[in-house]
RNA sequence: GAGGGAAUGGCGGAACAGGCAGACGCAUCGGACUUAAAAUCCGAAGCCGCAAGGCAUGGGGGUUCGAUCCCCCCUUCCCUCACCA
């Protein structure tokens, strides 16, 4: 429904009509190359503001993704307007599975697709006047940006950080892909949901094992979300421990990793993964039959059931004993039964463990359901509950029944117990990671092929970059084949060539890098896309260094920013880059959620099928009453917003401002499209405060010339609104909540609604040119109406003039005790004595005949009485 | 289970980070303009109460002259990780 009916008069000249100079002015920006970053050579400081590229998907662009879009644009106008040399880029993050998939049931290749979607996703992003230095646009699954992917590929292989090794990958058949551990979640793959298995093959492997302890010490460099450092941290997951060595009774020895060696007298079994290689040489006869059994079904269970089934400790005894090192081997306590249980993870530490149950939780639930023996080895603090309460207790006291760490504090206890370990020859202390090696190739066709050939021996070697790029070949059949090997195993002619240098016979490698390849180094990319030679230079690496802001959604939070960091390190040890560190300041955006509607069962409803009735919502023709929820925006729930309806119907600034006025970037909030129209009428206000409709001017007269001498009357009493307004506007580019920005904006131009013949030229040229990276369109036509010089867009950044940014009165709010009975009017810098006598006086009826207690003075905010009764 | 974030009118959200709770906007109601409507403008409005006044920032306690803000306990919601020895 139209803001209002655009008859054939209404849309006359002196009406705000959005949609007939929105487009011509961004024409006027590009021609002025406002938006261009200049580099080196433009003797500015520089700044630069990232957006997270998106992968450009079939669907387009909704209004959640706008959020963050948006925001950087209007940091990335007011940096300009500030002086700054801004680098503001946008491209497309375009090699990946939906592609793919999309090609294989339709049969159209996946880089007509792509640039199909990257022109829409283009269209979208300039249709919401985002200001994009588009000369430097980027798209990773072009040939002449993955020919640097692959040079920097061989950067990290010849810094010996990859490798090809036949590990145990997660298998999807469904996507007939393997998958890194990160894209699986509980069995399933992360990307449509599909079941996934085990499965040994060779692979390409990047140690950014390598990188755990700088990945992790870096952190504090940044000034990132806290949520986002810990998430980073968990996930490299740093731990101090031991490994300890225990001799097997039959001969042979166990390495087990613990992070309480100081626990070791509480030893009372030892639990080996089911996939640990021991496992079928210490397995005695009797137990053969049993352990074979549960190893075979710990392998075809899921993921998703063995986390399931957590509460439930299942295992096997093996028959087999080991000896603790640290015991007398004649001590009773030191021969410990060996069980294999799928609690146990082969893929951390030695996939074996020493099950000390007084301390440990998972130990403990499972030597209660297998009967094992239960020591207490540490006393806990005073008031904790432990052993003698029957509960299991894992935290830090003091060591007990522990030989030579009786009576030490755990970490002197720990101390302790590893030199002893070292002493014995039988043990060393540790660190570990959760952090497994990143998982690099894919058998898929729509990515980067890797820039190396395999000759006839085995051996591999790195092409030459003159040799670069190693083209994907034109196919047309993309299926992965039923044996699990690439599409690309079938383009014959492409996987056989020869060796460059020497001309031997050699093959291609026929994987390809994975999705995230692309968004490793996207960033250095866009400070020289002109550059045919390099992938960037240094002289360009050393001005636009580091990203000064990174914004995007908080679902990056591991992997994406966790590889950037690694390949920046590594290129950082090659002396590419200067910075340790690629993206300083991170700033996460919210999820713009939307409404949705469930029926009785808890069913939902496509919006388009709800109506209002009354104060409930119901469904269209069956009147069945339906629940309002919150949710993400989704296809399949039908409430996905599109941002080209909205510009269309109410311009390009409504939107804009819409967007940020929802709240603070950083909170997730529900889309509202019925509140948008409030927008649209701020923006209507402040064009009649500048432009009378009934008239022919171009705007109001007042505005034409400049006001000389004193500010009076309404004028001043403007300027004191305006400075106000540009001081809340200021504050909000510190936090980026941009809605207290555009409600500065409103009260002002309410303010200015009621004397619009009060305004002067100048306040008119402040307020646009601050209003102008929020809504650049009304401001630039305004300007422009004026008759003010050059663009709008272009001009300095207003600061509030403080003089006027205070009230000469307060309203001093006058409190007895602690309850609010007056606001009188007293001077802005009035003394406390003074302050006191206009408060007094004002609440002379209160304390009449009371005795006062105290009086709380606080200059400038209050008075409070305190008496008594 | 662990970690992180959050809870303020009918709705989205403000509030110098201890000092007038509810800015700004939406929805609502009244008035002006209009033949009428739309649009616009002016105004009302947290809740209870005719009023005086009382009650109010998820619930309960505490510190303070004063608490949305700080401390303790509890509830609910969102996100992340989830047997990592």
């Amino acid at each position: 429904m139209p803001v209002r009916a655009m008859s054939q008069d209404a849309v006359s000249a002196n009406q705000y009509v959005p949609q007939s100079f929105e487009a011509r002015h961004r024409v006027r920006w590009e021609e002025a190359g406002l938006h261009k970053a200049k580099g080196p050579a433009s003797g500015k400081p520089k700044y630069y503001v990232l957006d997270m590229f998106p992968y450009p998907s079939g669907s387009g662009l909704h209004v959640g993704h706008a959020l963050g879009y948006v925001g950087t644009d209007i940091v990335s106008r007011k940096k300009r307007m500030e002086g700054f040399d801004v680098l503001h880029p946008m491209g497309w993050d375009a090699f990946g599975l939906p592609a793919e998939q999309y090609a294989i049931q339709t049969g159209r290749h996946p880089r007509s697709t792509t640039d199909e979607n990257t022109a829409n996703f283009r269209r979208q992003l300039q249709n919401i006047g985002l200001s994009y230095d588009w000369s430097r646009e980027i798209d990773t699954s072009h040939a002449s940006y993955y020919k640097h992917t692959q040079k920097l590929f061989k950067v990290l292989y010849e810094q010996g950080l990859a490798y090809r090794a036949e590990v145990p990958v997660w298998w999807c058949e469904e996507l007939k892909t393997v998958l890194a551990n990160e894209e699986v979640i509980n069995g399933r793959s992360e990307r449509g949901n599909y079941p996934c298995v085990r499965r040994p093959l060779k692979q390409w492997m990047l140690k950014i094992t390598a990188y755990a302890d700088r990945l992790l010490a870096d952190l504090e460099l940044l000034d990132w979300p806290e949520s986002i450092k810990v998430q980073q941290r968990e996930w490299i997951g740093r731990s101090e421990g031991a490994s300890v060595r225990f001799r097997l009774e039959a001969g042979g020895e166990v390495e087990v990793y613990t992070t309480r060696p100081d626990t070791l007298w509480g030893a009372t079994f030892m639990v080996l993964a089911p996939e640990h290689p021991l496992v079928a040489q210490l397995t005695t006869p009797a137990q053969r039959a049993a352990v074979e059994a549960y190893a075979l079904a710990a392998k075809s269970k899921s993921e998703l059931e063995r986390t399931e089934l957590a509460k439930d400790k299942t295992g096997v005894a093996t028959g087999a004993y080991a000896l603790n090192p640290l015991l007398d081997p004649n001590d009773p306590r030191a021969r410990i039964p060996i069980w294999i249980a799928d609690y146990v993870l082969w893929g951390y530490g030695t996939g074996a463990i020493m099950a000390v149950p007084g301390h440990d939780e998972r130990d403990f639930e499972f030597a209660q359901k297998f009967g094992l023996a239960v020591r207490e080895v540490v006393r806990p603090p005073q008031g904790t509950k432990g052993l003698a309460d029957g509960e299991c207790f894992s935290g830090e006291g003091t060591a007990l029944h522990s030989g030579p760490l009786d009576g030490l504090t755990t970490s002197a206890a720990k101390a302790k117990a590893i030199e002893l370990l070292v002493a014995q020859g039988c043990g060393a202390k540790k660190v570990t990671y959760k952090l497994r090696d990143w998982l690099f190739s894919r058998q898929r066709y729509w990515g980067e092929p890797f820039p190396l050939i395999h000759l006839e021996d085995g051996t591999v070697v790195l092409l030459p970059d003159d040799a670069l790029p190693v083209l994907l070949p034109d196919m047309d059949d993309f299926k992965p084949s039923q044996d699990g090997s690439a599409p690309l195993a079938r383009a014959k002619e492409w996987v056989e060539t020869r060796d460059p240098r020497t001309g031997a016979t050699a093959r291609r490698d026929t994987d390809t890098m994975p999705g995230w390849a692309g968004s490793c180094w996207y960033w250095l990319r866009f400070m020289d896309t002109a550059n045919t030679a390099q992938p960037f230079s240094a002289e360009a690496e050393t001005y636009w260094g580091p990203v000064d802001l990174y914004v995007g959604g908080a679902s990056h939070a591991v992997m994406h920013l966790l590889y950037a960091r690694f390949w920046h390190k590594v290129f950082y040890d090659a002396g590419l880059v200067h910075t340790k560190e690629p993206f300083q300041k991170l700033f996460n955006q919210g999820m713009v959620t939307a409404y949705a509607y469930e029926d009785a069962t808890g069913r939902l409803v496509a919006s388009d099928e709800v109506e209002t009735k009354g104060e409930a919502w119901v469904r269209k023709g069956t009147g069945e009453p339906l629940q309002q929820i919150v949710t993400k925006m989704a296809k399949s729930l039908k409430n996905v917003v599109n941002p080209d309806d909205i510009i269309a119907e109410y311009g390009c600034d409504t939107f804009r401002l819409y967007e940020m006025f929802m709240g603070p970037l950083a909170d997730s909030k529900p889309w509202n499209t019925r509140d948008i129209p409030g927008c649209r009428r701020f923006l209507e206000r402040l064009w009649r405060v500048c432009v009378d409709e009934k008239s022919t001017d171009s705007v109001r007269p007042n505005l034409l010339t400049a006001t000389t001498g004193e500010l009076q009357g309404e004028s001043l009493q403007l300027e004191r609104s305006l400075a106000k307004a540009l001081v809340r506007v200021e504050e909000s580019f510190t936090h980026f909540n941009f809605n207290v920005a555009i409600a500065a904006f409103m009260s002002f131009v309410n303010d200015a609604t009621k004397a619009p013949q009060a305004v002067t030229r100048s306040q008119a040229q402040r307020l646009l040119a601050a209003l102008s990276p929020f809504a650049p369109h009304i401001a630039e036509e305004l300007w422009q109406r004026l008759g003010a010089d050059g663009l709008c867009a272009a001009q300095a950044w207003p600061k509030p003039d403080m003089r006027y940014a205070v009230d000469d009165e307060i309203d001093l709010p006058v409190q007895v005790n602690g309850k609010l009975r007056a606001t009188p009017k007293a001077p802005k810098d009035a003394d406390k004595a003074g302050l006191e006598a206009v408060a007094r006086a004002a609440v002379a009826a209160h304390l009449e005949g009371k005795e006062i207690l105290k009086v709380v003075i606080v200059p400038g905010r209050l008075v409070n009485f305190v008496i008594k009764g």
